[in-house]
DNA sequence: TTTTAATCAGATAAAAATATCTGATTATAT
DNA sequence: ATATAATCAGATATTTTTATCTGATTAAAA
């Protein structure tokens, strides 16, 4: 089971949190991210490469190349990484597995599952990632 | 992606939803299971071996046999359903991914995750199964 | 007593998610 | 210029989840 997220979206959130916590325009190797955030190396090399084709990021090649956010941490939110690996498709969809769960066709917990949902959809769409630099610093030095 | 719970527990959660509705000491088949929820038979006849090994549910053998809960809907919750299939680590593991996540070091969400979790672990728990069966049996109805 | 319809146990198959490998390309630094 | 260190693209491998198959056992019904 996944906690709500696969591993690929966990990976590429803290991928992406990470560079928000660095100085505006450093790059970041994927060999560094691997070993700070204790993600195998292949792995986030490709996670890295889908959310530059996505637009969040921006990479440069070549030695002393890296990755960088394509825009500025004030403008960037979990979800933008959530929608861009996973989808959103979570949100509209049953807790139980039943198809076609609405209003009108409600499983068992429709109604209380409905506000828990759109709760989880703001944690990832309220804040910016630039509010989050200071707690993803103290998280990573704790790794 | 999975929506918090694999497959082999949704389907879990509405057999046991789907056992509960039925009058009293009735006996289901896992066929009839797999038809009226359209989870595949043989897929679901084994949830349902795993479930009866939890001791969640109770089966007869033979002619005529089938699945039956193994104790009073009203001494059932959801939660037990979850705790047998898919464990109750979700509850305790980090929303990013992290490892360790806790108040001594919190991921950047931690302080906004909790209380969600805290929620969806309430709404598995606080409603016995017996609650649930006039919502199932409209929601099986639209199926 | 035989047929039938069910669970049961264990093996296997298929699909999806996770992870790694290979070699090409690119750009910096020596 | 050349060596080095990075991304990139595509193939492959491994693991986990989902699903199916095979045959044995059981018990009710014919």
């Amino acid at each position: 089971m996944t906690v709500i997220f696969s591993k690929k979206c966990e990976y590429g959130m803290q991928a992406v949190l990470y560079l928000a916590s660095q100085e505006k325009g450093t790059l970041v190797s994927a060999e560094d991210i691997s070993k700070v955030l204790k993600i195998p190396r292949e792995f986030i090399s490709k996670i890295l490469q889908s959310l530059r084709e996505s637009g969040l990021i921006s990479s440069s090649k070549g030695k002393s190349g890296g990755f960088t956010l394509a825009k500025d941490p004030s403008r960037i939110k979990l979800i933008d990484v959530v929608s861009a690996i996973d989808g959103l498709e979570m949100f509209d969809s049953c807790v139980l597995g039943f198809p076609e769960c609405s209003p009108t066709h409600p499983c068992p917990v429709h109604n209380i599952w409905g506000p828990l949902r759109t709760q989880t959809y703001d944690m990832l769409t309220s804040e910016t990632i630039d509010k989050l630099k200071e707690k993803t610093l103290s998280k990573i030095r704790s790794l």
